[in-house]
DNA sequence: CCGTATCCTTGCCGATACTG
DNA sequence: CAGTATCGGCAAGGATACGG
């Protein structure tokens, strides 16, 4: 995303009413990190590893119908990179590799509970919605 | 996505313990909200809308640098059919549109202010994370 | 079992041009 | 001003094969 600092001269009020940051920098650099955190896959790994614990690569596969190896994991190592997750390497044969949420991982787990929950109370409403819109 | 029943007969402990649906079926479809709302451009433009009130075509434009018109159009016209912002059209000319969230828009905008905190709060965290991931 | 490497298709998204 | 239509590049992501 371009980072132009956006001068903004038009209408100021309304502003701070909200969650937003006040620098326009921080604002940039928290709207990347949203961007990359609310992945769809990388939510559906949040949600599972918070119901589950500690779990095996293959372990999640299985519970994630859909995902790809590929993305799995993509989507595993790049939660690593952000220590959301943990993993560890079993030296055994055959090799076992069990991925457990961080604290980190935990916290941004519970901060997305609000919108599984939204998503679940308000599913009904969200496609009567589009039934209506689609009849026009 | 494949919404494949899962039968699933591995370790089920841990379950119910944290925000899942019990019904699988239930939880695909929310599974499938949660990667149509959860778009970076949607939260983008609820935090904006949730921030300044109504605001009209070309406004949001300006205050949200790096999107395209077409992305912006796009999005906007998922969230209306979503029930999430209502469009005022102006029969004036030069024409005017306005949007405005809806309360269903304004319910998930406070759901992902969780997040949004969440991404302030740790975002130094999850940069120093990443340095040391990154030198290995 | 747990990955990485490679190819290859699909569709996203930006750029541009055009209407009411 | 507020869109729709069309085209093209490019990168995301699936399928497959192979390595530790």
């Amino acid at each position: 995303m371009s980072v132009t600092p956006a001068p903004e001269t038009t209408d100021q009020t309304h502003r701070d009413s909200a969650c937003a940051a006040a620098d326009p920098r921080i604002d940039a650099l928290v709207t990347e990190l949203i961007g990359r955190v609310a992945d769809k896959w990388t939510m559906v790994l949040l949600e599972l590893l918070e119901e589950r614990g500690e779990m095996r690569f293959t372990q999640i596969a299985r519970a994630v119908p859909g995902i790809s190896q590929k993305m799995l994991t993509q989507t595993l190592r790049r939660m690593e990179r952000d220590g959301m997750v943990c993993r560890t390497v079993h030296a055994v044969v055959p090799p076992r590799v069990d991925y457990r949420l961080t604290s980190l991982g935990e916290s941004l787990g519970e901060a997305f509970c609000g919108v599984w929950l939204w998503a679940e109370q308000h599913l009904a409403r969200v496609e009567q919605a589009r039934r209506e819109f689609d009849e026009r």
